[in-house]
DNA sequence: ATATCTGCAAATGCTTTGCAGGGCA
DNA sequence: TGCCCTGCAAAGCATTTGCAGATAT
């Protein structure tokens, strides 16, 4: 079970409700940008500054322990550090979704034309959600 | 050969001497942030100001005639549309590179898991460049 | 001729910093 | 208790906007 006590810990960050709430909440979300989790941890905590998300979701993203997600049109948005894996952006709703596909087969690539050595792999696809589609038609 | 005016009025750009120096820059230089192409620039043009350098790029970028590279870790750069490809970023020394591999097989693979209809596909590889491999043996 | 562009200055927005009081270990 | 965290306010950057004069077509 999903306990953001114990990662809070095991990142050597101290516990406080604002840091428990930060982790849930992207736990739920998935995805979520600086303004959408300050709104949406204004609502436990009605005097929590954007001074303290900024400060937790940096000391997070400095741990490892959160990454960071670079959206082509968009705000980044702040996600759980978990498995290698792939973004799908949807341009009609916005909604990012995860999805696990292996992508060894373009370091291959990379590696037959070009001396680069690859340590890290980042794909974003962009186009539309199965909702999109269907109430696009 | 490669002219800058004519390929800003094919964009319907009015063609001005700072617009083609940017187009010029960024086709000598590949990729530029936007502190690098002001700092270029303020040679040719010592009074040229930042809002101009700002506008013009946010101007072609919306005439799909620049393409905005957002990288892990450092500010965006712009590069002047091209065929897709891929961009290797080297974690030693900043350099950008343009790969140009078939991600094709990715799209197949998001296709065969998931409703999501892709349109758009951003491959961006960190890691070490040939040079930096080299000098830190 | 006129619509657009430039440079300047001001405004806006986003993010970081410093500090005093409060809370976790 | 002691160090770290929070919230507030101010500072710091990055980017955009409005405007008057200049420029491209």
């Amino acid at each position: 079970m999903f306990n953001s006590s114990v990662l809070l810990k095991e990142y050597d960050l101290k516990v406080t409700p604002q840091r428990v709430a930060i982790v849930e909440e992207l736990y739920r979300n998935g995805h979520m940008n600086i303004d959408e989790l300050y709104q949406s941890l204004l609502k436990k905590f009605p005097s929590i500054s954007l001074a303290t998300i900024y400060k937790n979701v940096n000391a997070m993203v400095e741990k490892i322990f959160l990454n960071e997600v670079k959206i082509p049109e968009a705000k980044s948005v702040y996600e759980l550090a978990k498995e290698e894996h792939s973004h799908l952006i949807c341009s009609s709703c916005g909604k990012i979704e995860d999805i696990y596909i292996d992508t060894s087969v373009l370091n291959d690539s990379v590696a037959t034309i070009s001396d680069f050595k690859v340590k890290d792999t980042k794909v974003v696809f962009s186009g539309t959600c199965s909702d999109c589609q269907k109430s696009s038609k």
